[in-house]
DNA sequence: ATTACAGTTGAATGATTGCTCAATCGTTTC
DNA sequence: GAAACGATTGAGCAATCATTCAACTGTAAT
């Protein structure tokens, strides 16, 4: 009582299992959600920059110069980091100081960080 | 005595901030494997199958129906997964059964599931 | 007011990448 | 051996994205 759809003869090889699995897909929005998290510490760059911000407040010229890259490409990284709610600006005179505004990323890249270096 | 590179006219405005920053950016080869983990789970396809895969051992053709992908797009994706060391598979006559391959990765999924959901 | 500077922004560009499509491989079945 | 099927692969395409470049904003100093 199997049902072709395209790319596989079968609706589901085994069903039972499908089943099981299709409980740990939560809703979409979640999911993407979580992808969206793990986006934002993906790029090399973006990540430098939230390293970084776990120990100091930092001004955005202060950042360029400690990963050797224009204050206009930080800039923009630091943009979407505002976005997402990772990062927080406070402002003085002309400079603009950077820190993190969320604590669980910390948690979050101290794990990842074990898994990368334990072998 | 401090002196210009371009972007910025200083070459650090805070220079005791910057060189304590410093130490959170680690080796440069560390931080790029850091920033992969992240990427691999940065994609909401890859992240589902792997998700899936921390409850059942699945075939190709069981993820891709349950994801409502074909299944050299799911293919291709495990292709990466298996190079990352993220999921391993096991030959049965014309099936793949593939599982995860790194218990780590269930903890870091359910800890930034945790910073997602919890507001 | 004018100049200088820290930072921001938008467009353009080059690179990366996820998916499709078609061809192919290896195994099983007839 | 031939056909069927699960799975893999490579080329090509479209979309995404990080960075550069140039123009611009707001603040401070002269």
């Amino acid at each position: 009582m199997k049902k072709s759809i395209g790319r596989c003869e079968v609706l589901f090889v085994h069903e039972d299992r499908v089943r099981s699995a299709r409980k740990a897909l939560r809703d979409d929005r979640t999911t993407l959600e979580l992808a969206e998290t793990f986006k934002v510490l993906s790029d090399p760059t973006r990540l430098k920059v939230v390293l970084a911000l776990t120990k100091e407040e930092l001004c955005v010229c202060d950042i360029a110069a400690l990963l050797g890259m224009t204050d206009s490409a930080i800039s923009h990284q630091l943009r979407t980091l505002k976005h997402l709610r990772l990062v927080k600006h406070r402002k003085m005179g002309k400079m603009a100081y950077y820190s993190l505004d969320d604590e669980h990323i910390k948690d979050l890249i101290r794990l990842a960080t074990r898994h990368v270096t334990e072998l």
